[in-house]
DNA sequence: CGTTCAGTTGACCATGATCAAGAGTGGTGG
DNA sequence: CCACCACTCTTGATCATGGTCAACTGAACG
């Protein structure tokens, strides 16, 4: 596998061969593996450095003091997880792994280079930085919004175009590791529910998921089915595909009519 | 009134007196008013300018192709919405207006030039953008995870701190202009449940809410009521206190006893 | 093979949604 | 100054989505 982080940031901006020579170095330098189920780093803790996942799937979290937990995103190879250390003195989430995990550690002092020496790279990770908060934005939609059965949908849409924008998908199908109740937390509903709405996926034709497997075979439906649109993700390769199915409002304002038709 | 925008970001970084100069100047450039109820900017768009929020509030929300609209933030004084014009093409959420809103626009070629001369207002604007990142996580845990009660009140908390910030506040109150349909769209609840649900707070005496001015008799009361943990919006002034309550889960992964107490 | 963890099923329940109607409040024009 | 209109807030009755509790099945791994 050639360095996910550069697929992924060539995704946003154009990078030369020594902007890539430098990112395969990131990503060789120091890396780190740890199991399954066990934190990278946690809330609370002063961040050292920033975390790029090489392989496996972890996710952002955060619980209450009852012991609730919600998953504020997955990250997946290529990922770089938070820029904050840069900024932040305590991290107000935690990092967990939910496979066996490789990452690659990268001191807030090489990054500052890094930041330094390659425009490039620096622009290309404020994008990603940018994107990953547009992602937020969408799971806020989700969660908010959403029905347990268009949820569950358009986690499975998301999480195949993010795995597929760094080569991790096979045709139709892709390892997909997060547990029912990884996907309770994630959605904010209950473990129980979601099985309940996997089933309702499956008898639908829209997903077959079976051993960490997923299937979509026809990720067009499952948009749909999830009121799906890729925009928020920001790839270039989708973004014709996006401008086509984007706008969904007429400009209205906070309190424009209720009802209105997809363009 | 001072800089709304130089007080936010001294949240963040020390700034030198050239510096404040210069957020001053941004602030007066180019003003812009629009009416309640009107967008600045809509889903889709091609981002123009960055707004800085100078008076009144405003929301960033985005809506389903049904009509359905989450609100995914709210904007007041000293808010930049969105440095994305750097890096998206497209808007990916709406910009509204909940009051008469002055704001002024900052051009790419201008923001450009700010931050190539002004170091620490490069560094400051990327706090607030990441700390606005963390604000999007906790409203994700929101609406994910908290009961309305719970909610509602960690929204107030919120919002009261965030004027706070800003000297918005005039002791243990300050205007409130949200309706409770808004505060529907931002919570993922109905209108009619809001209604019950703050009423509900205020049998409590946690709230006194009437004409769009919020009083906060025990803003401890009220955060105890929201789960609410100050630590994520990193301001520093409220972050000694952060640390105190801050870590809520004992370090063991996604899997994690789900039961603990409060620290 | 037994233990563990993920997935599945069933019965019942509750939080919050929906629908509908009425009461304040504030702004506008006659 | 008052009448009207629009909008927000409030209340009540009923409903449904999704939660809770509990037991059981089946894979995977040592």
């Amino acid at each position: 596998m050639p360095n996910a982080l550069t697929r992924r940031l060539e995704e946003y901006t154009a990078l030369t061969d020594a902007d890539c020579r430098e990112l395969a170095q990131l990503a060789a330098q120091s890396t780190l593996t740890i199991g399954p189920r066990r934190d990278l780093i946690h809330e609370g803790d002063a961040p050292r450095s920033v975390y790029l996942i090489l392989d496996g799937w972890a996710c952002q979290y955060r619980t209450l003091p009852d012991g609730r937990r919600q998953i504020v995103d997955f990250a997946i190879p290529g990922d770089l997880c938070d820029l904050n250390l840069f900024i932040l003195d305590r991290m107000d989430h935690s990092i967990g792994a939910l496979t066996r995990l490789r990452v690659a550690e990268i001191g807030r002092d090489i990054l500052h280079g890094v930041i330094t020496t390659f425009p490039n790279i620096t622009t290309a990770l404020w994008w990603q930085e940018l994107v990953s908060k547009s992602i937020h934005r969408e799971w806020i939609v989700n969660v908010g919004q959403r029905t347990a059965f268009e949820r569950i949908a358009h986690l499975f849409c998301e999480m195949f175009l993010r795995l597929e924008s760094v080569g991790l998908t096979d045709g139709f199908s892709c390892d997909f590791p997060p547990t029912q109740a990884d996907l309770a937390d994630a959605t904010g509903l209950t473990a129980v529910h979601v099985n309940r709405t996997i089933q309702e996926l499956r008898r639908r034709g829209l997903v077959i998921l079976d051993r960490q497997r997923l299937t979509i075979p026809d990720l067009g439906a499952l948009q749909a089915a999830g009121l799906f649109n890729a925009g928020y993700l920001h790839h270039w390769r989708l973004n014709r595909h996006a401008l086509i199915n984007g706008v969904t409002d007429g400009g209205r304002g906070p309190d424009g009519p209720k009802l209105r038709a997809i363009a």
